[in-house]
DNA sequence: TATAACATGTAACAAGTTACATGATTTC
DNA sequence: GAAATCATGTAACTTGTTACATGTTATA
């Protein structure tokens, strides 16, 4: 489960509370993994019972104490153990949004290209952000980088499908 | 829900049994989308439950009957609506594959190298398989197409970040 | 003073998987 | 006669989401 990779990650380079976690991974890598809050906050609560990670509470004025948590030692043999397997395997992402494609020439083609043109500026938009997010974290760049080239390689595809589409109106 | 969309568009091709579909997604799609049994009995069962498919009972021999399933004419509307929905959205694609990827600087080059190097073999052959599948199916070349490309981006990526590794373990 | 951000969480639900169950027929 | 394939399905589990709950503090 790499969620689970990717707390033990984050919180072996620094202590961190759920809010932070939270914060961090919609800014920077929630176009490439989704993590909402309930699931983090309920993956640490669970880690921490399997003894992966411990917290210590800290509280500003009158809010809920931040639980600020740490690696354990044997989270950090889990997060050993959990890298090396997820380096040496390759599970190909599920491109769900593909699907309709194999259906387009159910419709005439005048009508499927504004819909495909509207899907490529979407991802042309995704792309752009990515590239403009001068942030640059170190790590997680190399992470932001494959984001691009696969949006990349999406717009390409779409690009090609789409002018498939073009000459097959013209000519037919 | 795209499975619903997949399934659908099949059925509005040719009427099929749940096993036939099955063996269609494992043998050709299996790669771009999973579909398990037990999902795709469900998904049926519902889907007739909603009135968008019904079935005919066929028995050869002393098997369980075949329940060959049909599109209705709802299931036509649902299936123009949820068409045109997906093919002017886009969701990018998880990748959880490349969240190790940003904690690789915690091992030492040598020791990711070989991991990386077995990645990498693991996605070449993936593509290979794809590109040597000559069963060119009209409509589903599309998808394959689509899933080359991306194996291919992932295939350079991970060169680059070998390559990248190769030249910091000789520089270091 | 209203809204956004801070900080945690629960409850109910949705979706999909794994493992198991059943039994016939074909192939080695 | 054992194993694979055909054909359906159920039950238990995992995983994750959405919507809701609670209350504080900073900002416009």
């Amino acid at each position: 489960m790499e969620r689970k990779l990717l707390l033990l990650g984050l919180l072996r380079q620094h202590e961190m509370y759920g809010y932070q976690i939270n914060d961090l991974i919609d800014a920077h890598l929630g176009t490439s993994i989704h993590l909402t809050k309930p699931t983090a906050y309920r993956l640490l609560h669970k880690m921490t019972e399997d003894g992966l990670i411990s917290f210590r509470e800290e509280t500003v004025g009158n809010r809920p104490a931040r639980r600020i948590y740490t690696i354990t030692p044997r989270g950090e043999e889990e997060f050993q153990k959990l890298l090396k397997e997820s380096l040496s395997e390759y599970k190909p992402a599920e491109q769900p949004s593909t699907i309709s494609l194999a259906f387009m020439d159910t419709l005439p083609p005048g009508e499927v290209l504004p819909l495909l043109e509207k899907r490529r500026a979407i991802v042309v938009s995704m792309r752009d952000a990515r590239l403009s997010d001068e942030s640059h974290l170190g790590s997680y760049q190399c992470i932001i980088d494959h984001h691009i080239r696969h949006l990349n390689t999406e717009i390409e595809w779409l690009s090609d499908v789409i002018e498939q589409l073009e000459t097959s109106k013209v000519g037919g």
